[in-house]
RNA sequence: GCCCGGGUGGUGGAAUCGGUAGACACGAGGGACUUAAAAUCCCUUGCCUUUUAAACGGCGUGCGGGUUCAAUUCCCGCCCCGGGCACCA
C-alpha cells in the first residue's frame, strides 16, 4: 500500500477543517440558488454505525456533494429517531435511564459519522427525544384529537408478548410475528388510541400519481391499502332487521342464494334467541375464535360453517327467501363482515354451496367466445381448441351448475336486467335495491398507543367523568416522568408515576387522571423532515417560510422495509396536517429511492450469530473512509431491488484506484495529447449523468477508464485539477488533500463541478462493426457522419473483409451512421 | 392465485428509442522486480472444436418458438429467483 496515501492522517486533518469552518452547514435559504432537499432516513441511535448506515448515508452523500457543486443549495440534514424499545431494554439491563443511554449513543454516533466525511447540514439537526421536538409531536396529536383524526377506539389489537405492548397492523409480519422481536402476535380486545389513516385511504392511493417513485413501491402501497369498489346492499332478515353486505359484484345480486355472516358479527349474538340451533352455532363461534386470523385465511382449507336455523333473509332483487349461515371464510374485519353469496359466480361460494347443498342460480351467461372464456378454460385446465365447442361446454356446465364462472357475459335470470353486460348491470341493480356504490379497504386505522416507557407520552388527561381532554399547548411538552420502574409487565409503566398523577391534579384539579400510554415511535418519524427545516422554532412546529423555502423533499433515500410502514405513515401525517391547514403540500416526498441491502462476504444477511458482520470502523482504519465509500458506490446501481455481498478483494480495488489517482500528481505536465482532453470532457459528462441517475457504479468505472488512459498518455495540470473536481464527491478527503498539495486555496468542495464542451464529447472517428449477412465479420474506423458510399469504400480497401466477401455480389446494404454496416450477399 | 421486479463469464456488474455482448472491477493464470515474500508493473482470461500455435471457425445473455438485414433488447408460450397482497366478498 502506498505510504504517501496516509488516509488516517488525511482524513483526520480535513474532517477537522471542515468542521471548524462548518462548510456543510446550509444556513439561511439563499434565493439566488435553486434549493434541493435531500433526505436520508434518520437512524436509531443503537450506539454503533454499521455497514448499512454507511450505505444509507455515504452513498447519497455523493449525490449531495455533486448537486452542491452544480450550484444547488442543498439541505442534507441528519438527526436521531431516538425513542423506542432498544433503549428501554438496554436501560433495564444496565439499570440506568434510557435517556442517558440514548444521549451517549448519539454523541458516539455523531463521532462515527464525522469519520464518514459526509456533508450533513448539522445546523438543522434534531432528535425525536428532545423536549422541543416531542412537544410538537404532542401538539399535533392534540390537534388531531380535536379534529377527529385521533380517537380512542375499542377493538381487536395486536399484542406482542415479546415487547409487552400493542403494535400496529403494519408492524405485524406476514407470518403473524412482531416486526421488531419476531414473537408470535396475539389478538386482544382492548381500548386503543387510533389515528384515522383510513379517512385518507383514497388520497393515499390517488396521490401516488403525483410522485416520482419506483412503481414497485407505489404498487406495494396500493396493495397494502387494498381498495376495492362495489356496493353496500341491505338484506332484510326474518327477525325484522337489516344486514348490510359489501359486494364488488352487485350485478350478480339475482344469483345470491344465501348469505353469510362472520362468526363475530354482532347480529348473531343479538338474535340468538331466534336461532333454534344456538348450541351448534355457539360451538362454531368458539372454534373459530381459537383460530388465529391468519389460519382462517388459508384458502386451501375446506370451507366450514353453520346454518342459522330460524333466521332467513330476503334477496332484495327478487324477493326470494334465502338461508343465512355463519362461516369463517367471511372476515369480521373486512367490508361489513357479511356477504351475499353467489355460488354460480364465485369460487368460495361455489365450494360452500356444493358442500352444504345450497341452491345455485346462474345469472351471468357467456354468449360469445373471447378472452374470458379462454381464462375459464385455463383456470379449469380444459384444453379444447375448437372455440365453439369450448363455449358450448362452458354454457352447459354453467347451466348444469357444475362450475362457477367469474368472467364477462350477459345477464340471465335477472328479470328486467336480462341481456345487460356486467358493467351496465352493476350500478343499475344496486340502484334498484337502494344500494350505495362505495369503496372498501384492507387498510385499518393506525393504533399508536404503546404500553411501554421510552416514548412520547400521549398528551391526554381524563376529567373525573372519564372524558379525554388534550393537554393544552401551554403545558407542553407533557414530559415523560422519570420516577418510574419501567420493567415491562404489560401494564403501562407511566401508570406507576406519582409525579405524573400529581402533575395532572395540580394543573387540572382533583379527580383528573393522566393517560399513561406512550406513542408508537413511527409517530415521531412521521414528521421529522418538517422539523429539520425550522429546528429552533419555539412558536411553531415549522414556519410557513421554512416550508416555502424547502418543501417538498426532493429526494428521499431509504430502506425497503419502510414501504408500508414509515413511508405510508408519514404520507398520511402530511395529509392530516394539510387538512388542518398546517402544511402546504399533500405529499412530503417527490422522489424516493429504496436502496438495496449489503450482505456479508458469505452472501448471507450480516448477523452476529453468523459471524459475517463487516465492521465499517475497522475497514475505515484499514483502507480509509473514501475507499469504503467508493466501494459501496461501486458494488452496483443504488436503488435496485438487489442485494450485494461484501467482497474484500473488491474494496482493495478501490484503494488501488485512489492510490493511482494520487500517484498521477507526479506525472502532470503542461501539455497533454488531445485524446486525453477529449476523454476528460466525456468523463465529466458521463459522471454527471450517472450521478443524477444514481448509477454511481458506472460513474466510477468511467473515472477509472480516464485514469488508466491518463497514466499512459500523460495529463496536464489543468486537466488533473478538473478531474479532481469530478472525483471530489466520491473521495472528499483525498481530493481535498491533493487540491491543497497543488497549492490551491479554499476547499475543493466549494468549487463548481466542471463544465464540459459538448463538441469535445463528439467523436471524429468511431469504430463500427461490419456484418455480412447479419454475422459480425470485421470492423472499420469511420466518421460518425460519413455516408454509405464512404463506408463501402473503406470495405473495398479492407483486405480481410474483401476475402470474406470473396467477390460475391452485394445485394443490399444496411448502414446506420456510427453504428453498423451490414452487407447482404 | 393476483400484482410488481429480475435471470448476462468463476464473482459484482456493463451495454436495452434493436446495431461490435461481457465495459469497469474482483478473482484466476503467466511474466518482470526481489535473496524471498508483500506491494507494484506488464500480459492472458465467456465457452467449445482442432492444434506446436491459432482464427478470416462454431456456440453463447434462463428455456422453446416468432418478427427482423440485425434480438440481452420487441412479440408469443414456458421455467426459475426476489418482493407485495391473498377465503378481501
Amino acid at each position: 500500500m502506498n505510504k504517501r496515501f496516509d488516509h488516517i492522517e488525511i482524513e483526520k486533518k480535513w474532517q477537522k477543517v471542515w468542521q471548524d469552518n462548518a462548510i456543510y452547514n446550509v444556513g439561511d435559504r439563499n434565493p439566488s440558488r435553486e434549493k434541493e432537499y435531500v433526505l436520508v432516513e434518520w437512524p436509531y441511535p443503537s450506539g454503533n454505525l454499521h455497514i448499512g448506515h454507511w450505505y444509507a448515508f455515504a452513498v447519497p452523500d455523493i449525490y449531495v456533494r455533486y448537486r452542491r457543486m452544480t450550484g444547488k443549495q442543498v439541505l442534507f440534514p441528519m438527526g436521531f429517531d431516538a425513542f423506542g424499545l432498544p433503549a428501554e431494554n438496554a436501560a433495564i439491563k444496565r439499570k440506568i435511564n434510557p435517556k442517558e443511554w440514548t444521549e451517549s449513543n448519539i454523541e458516539y454516533m455523531k463521532g462515527q459519522m464525522a469519520s464518514m466525511g459526509t456533508a450533513f447540514s448539522w445546523d438543522k439537526t434534531t432528535s425525536s427525544t428532545d423536549e422541543d421536538y416531542y412537544k410538537w409531536t404532542q401538539w399535533m396529536f392534540g390537534e388531531f384529537f380535536k379534529n377527529g383524526i385521533a380517537y380512542r377506539g375499542e377493538g381487536v389489537v395486536n399484542w406482542c408478548p415479546g415487547c409487552n405492548t400493542v403494535i400496529a397492523n403494519e408492524q405485524v409480519q406476514s407470518d403473524d410475528t412482531c416486526e421488531r422481536c419476531d414473537s408470535k402476535i396475539e389478538k386482544r380486545k382492548m381500548p386503543q388510541w387510533m389515528l384515522k389513516i383510513t379517512d385518507f385511504a383514497d388520497a393515499l392511493i390517488d396521490d401516488l400519481e403525483s410522485v416520482d417513485w419506483p412503481e414497485h413501491i407505489k404498487e406495494a402501497q396500493r396493495n397494502w391499502i387494498g381498495r376495492s369498489s362495489g356496493a353496500k346492499i341491505n338484506f332484510s332478515l326474518s327477525v325484522g332487521e337489516d344486514v348490510t353486505v359489501f359486494t364488488t359484484r352487485p350485478d350478480t345480486l339475482f344469483g345470491a342464494t344465501y348469505m353469510v355472516l362472520a362468526p363475530e358479527h354482532e347480529l348473531v349474538q343479538k338474535h340468538k334467541d331466534s336461532i333454534t340451533n344456538w348450541e351448534e352455532v355457539e360451538a362454531y363461534i368458539d372454534t373459530s375464535k381459537q383460530k388465529a386470523e391468519r389460519d382462517r385465511l388459508d384458502a386451501t382449507k375446506e370451507k366450514t360453517g353453520v346454518k342459522l336455523e330460524g333466521i332467513t333473509a330476503t334477496n332484495p332483487a327478487n324477493g326470494e327467501e334465502i338461508p343465512v349461515y355463519i362461516a369463517d371464510y367471511v372476515l369480521a374485519g373486512y367490508g361489513t363482515g357479511a356477504i351475499m353469496a353467489v355460488p354460480a359466480h364465485d369460487e368460495r361460494d361455489f365450494a360452500f354451496a356444493k358442500k352444504f347443498d345450497i341452491k345455485i342460480t346462474p345469472v351471468i351467461y357467456p354468449d360469445h367466445i373471447g378472452g374470458c372464456v379462454k381464462n375459464w378454460a385455463t383456470d379449469n385446465k380444459v384444453n379444447i381448441s375448437d372455440d365453439d365447442k369450448l363455449l358450448a361446454l362452458i354454457q352447459e356446465k354453467i347451466m348444469s351448475k357444475q362450475t362457477f364462472y367469474k368472467y364477462r357475459g350477459r345477464l340471465i335470470n335477472s328479470a328486467e336486467f336480462d341481456g345487460l353486460s356486467i358493467s351496465e348491470a352493476k350500478e343499475a341493480i344496486a340502484e334498484k335495491v337502494g344500494g350505495e356504490m362505495t369503496n372498501t379497504y384492507r387498510l385499518r386505522d393506525w393504533s399508536i398507543g404503546r404500553q411501554r416507557y421510552w416514548g412520547v407520552p400521549i398528551p391526554i388527561v381524563y376529567s373525573p367523568d372519564g372524558e379525554a381532554h388534550p393537554v393544552p399547548k401551554e403545558h407542553l411538552p407533557w414530559t415523560l416522568p422519570e420516577d418510574v420502574d419501567f420493567t415491562p409487565t404489560g401494564v403501562a409503566p407511566l401508570a406507576k408515576s406519582e409525579e405524573l398523577k400529581r402533575r395532572t391534579i395540580e394543573i387540572f384539579g382533583e379527580g383528573w387522571t393522566p393517560e399513561v400510554e406512550t406513542m408508537d415511535t413511527f409517530v415521531d418519524s412521521s414528521w421529522y423532515f418538517l422539523r429539520y427545516l425550522d429546528n429552533k422554532n419555539d412558536d411553531e412546529l415549522v414556519s410557513k417560510k421554512a416550508q416555502d423555502d424547502w418543501m417538498q423533499v426532493d429526494m428521499y433515500f431509504g430502506g425497503a422495509e419502510h414501504t408500508t410502514m414509515h413511508l405510508l405513515y408519514s404520507r398520511f401525517w402530511q395529509k392530516a396536517l394539510k387538512k388542518l391547514g398546517l402544511v402546504n403540500d399533500s405529499e412530503p416526498y417527490k422522489r424516493r429511492i429504496n436502496r438495496s441491502l449489503i450482505l456479508g462476504p458469505d452472501g448471507n444477511k450480516m448477523s452476529k450469530s453468523k459471524g459475517n458482520v463487516v465492521d465499517p470502523d475497522e475497514q475505515v482504519k484499514l483502507v480509509g473512509s473514501d475507499t469504503v465509500k467508493m466501494y459501496l458506490a461501486f458494488m452496483g446501481p443504488y436503488g435496485e431491488a438487489a442485494n450485494y455481498p461484501w467482497d474484500m478483494g473488491g474494496i482493495a480495488g478501490q484503494r488501488r484506484f485512489l492510490e493511482r489517482v494520487y500517484g498521477l500528481v507526479d506525472d502532470v505536465s503542461g501539455e497533454e495529447p488531445k485524446e486525453i482532453t477529449v476523454l476528460l470532457h466525456k468523463t465529466i459528462k458521463k459522471v454527471g449523468d450517472d450521478i443524477k441517475n444514481f448509477k454511481f457504479n458506472t460513474a466510477i468505472s468511467t473515472m477509472m477508464i480516464f485514469v488508466n488512459q491518463a497514466e499512459k498518455s500523460g495529463i496536464s495540470l489543468n486537466s488533473y485539477k478538473v478531474f479532481l473536481k469530478v472525483l471530489a464527491p466520491f473521495a472528499p478527503h483525498l481530493t481535498e488533500q491533493i487540491w491543497a498539495d497543488l497549492g490551491n486555496g479554499g476547499s475543493i468542495h466549494t468549487e463548481e463541478f466542471p463544465a464540459f464542451d459538448e463538441k469535445m464529447t463528439e467523436d471524429e472517428q468511431v469504430t463500427i462493426g461490419v456484418q455480412i449477412n447479419g454475422k459480425m465479420r470485421g470492423e472499420i474506423s469511420i466518421s460518425p457522419k460519413a455516408d454509405e458510399s464512404e463506408a463501402l469504400k473503406l470495405v473495398d480497401e479492407n483486405d480481410s473483409l474483401q476475402s470474406k466477401i470473396d467477390g460475391a455480389e452485394i445485394k443490399k446494404v444496411i448502414y446506420v451512421q456510427g453504428r453498423i454496416l451490414n452487407l447482404i450477399i
